[in-house]
DNA sequence: ATTATCTATAGATCTATAGATAATGC
DNA sequence: ATTATCTATAGATCTATAGATAATGC
């Protein structure tokens, strides 16, 4: 039948596919220098030959996945619900948010900047997958803000730094969590509690800070 | 005579230092795995063979410069001035002066992050570099701040939240820097005046956060 | 003599490709 | 026929060491 065939055929894994799983998790561990094709081919089920049949170079299916995850890190941050309440319950909602997005994405404000940093050429494929979009999203924000300021209920401030400290707060702790985790030896669950408590006061600093 | 001698001596400097200053650049641009002992000798001016020489290993080189920046963060941070004015002087002080750390070694954070994400085991070095000194600052500081907490001058909170999110803000500042910079296009003077906007605003969100 | 420096090279990678063979779709 | 997969290998690294030669300190 129809029926079993296909099961059978999804039983297993296209093997392009697999490549790509394999590249994206020790990318992501490692950093493009420190992962080798030969690595991804064992991981994947093949040989290394294979590796470039589908992808030509090392470095084309790098930005691949490079691109991909970053387009899936902003698409993710723009879907972030931004109606409904009071301007500070909107914003305890996008920290939030942001928050449970670079825990489910631990690894790649790492990779992001440990590429950009050793190697700038990399800006390119940033720029590209960043794209337009920010530029609405930001000025509906600023304008939001500034009413807010202009009714006296937040100090007066600017969009760029309210986003620049709450995207810090929330990125420095996943950038950390690795180094915290090993030097304290703290157990996930541990860590996974402290996660919960940081969210939690990342939002209370920002609101706080914004009270005039 | 002993004088011209020793200048003369003195001009070309040691080889063995040479090598020592060539390998910090190299490792706090790039990391230990995209520095080839190659590179160090040839930044240096001698042989490949003479690095390890000197060192015997790069694994060797890389620890005794990782140590000794860590150290050196350490120290400045543990010479940062803890006395006169009220609570929120002596903060106000910390932060800037731990913010001026980091201006002057921007890139230790991205290594210590870097070595220790992609090589756990290198946690021991960090380890070792970093020492008891801390708990005793750490104690005292506690003690201070639930003294204010007492008074009434400060929210309820501790002092590994209340340091952990300066910090974070600081540090990125810094992780963050070179993706701002690429990605927006900035020069090197239009970068430092952002920068120096941040340590203020960081300070004001860190003291406006711990208001009752 | 001892220490510093060099040349040369072994042995391990690693990326990318060529060419052979197996599997698949008409 | 075309596509997927494999074996084998060229060519570039790179680390570490052996062994030769130059410089230095008694």
């Amino acid at each position: 039948m129809k029926q079993t065939e296909k099961t059978a055929k999804n039983e297993t894994e296209p093997m392009e596919q697999a490549i790509l799983r394999a590249a994206e998790r020790l990318f992501l561990d490692k950093g493009f220098a420190l992962t080798s094709t030969t690595e991804i081919a064992r991981e994947a089920g093949c040989n290394q030959a294979l590796v470039h049949y589908y992808f030509r170079t090392k470095e084309n299916l790098f930005e691949k996945i490079f691109e991909q995850k970053i387009r899936m890190l902003i698409s993710n941050i723009f879907s972030i619900d931004r109606e409904g309440g009071t301007f500070e319950e909107k914003l305890r909602r996008k920290i939030e948010a942001h928050f449970e997005i670079l825990k489910k994405n631990p690894k790649i404000p790492f990779l992001v900047i440990n590429e950009i940093t050793t190697n700038p050429e990399r800006i390119a494929s940033l720029r590209d997958s960043i794209g337009e979009l920010p530029l609405s999203v930001y000025a509906t924000f600023e304008q939001d803000l500034q009413k807010e300021i202009a009714q006296g209920r937040v100090r007066e401030t600017n969009a760029l730094d309210l986003m620049f400290s709450a995207l810090s707060l929330n990125l420095a702790t996943f950038l950390v969590r690795p180094v915290l985790q090993n030097i304290l030896g703290l157990t996930d669950e541990a860590m996974d509690g402290f996660l919960e408590h940081r969210k939690e006061e990342n939002v209370k600093i920002i609101l706080q800070s914004l009270k005039p």
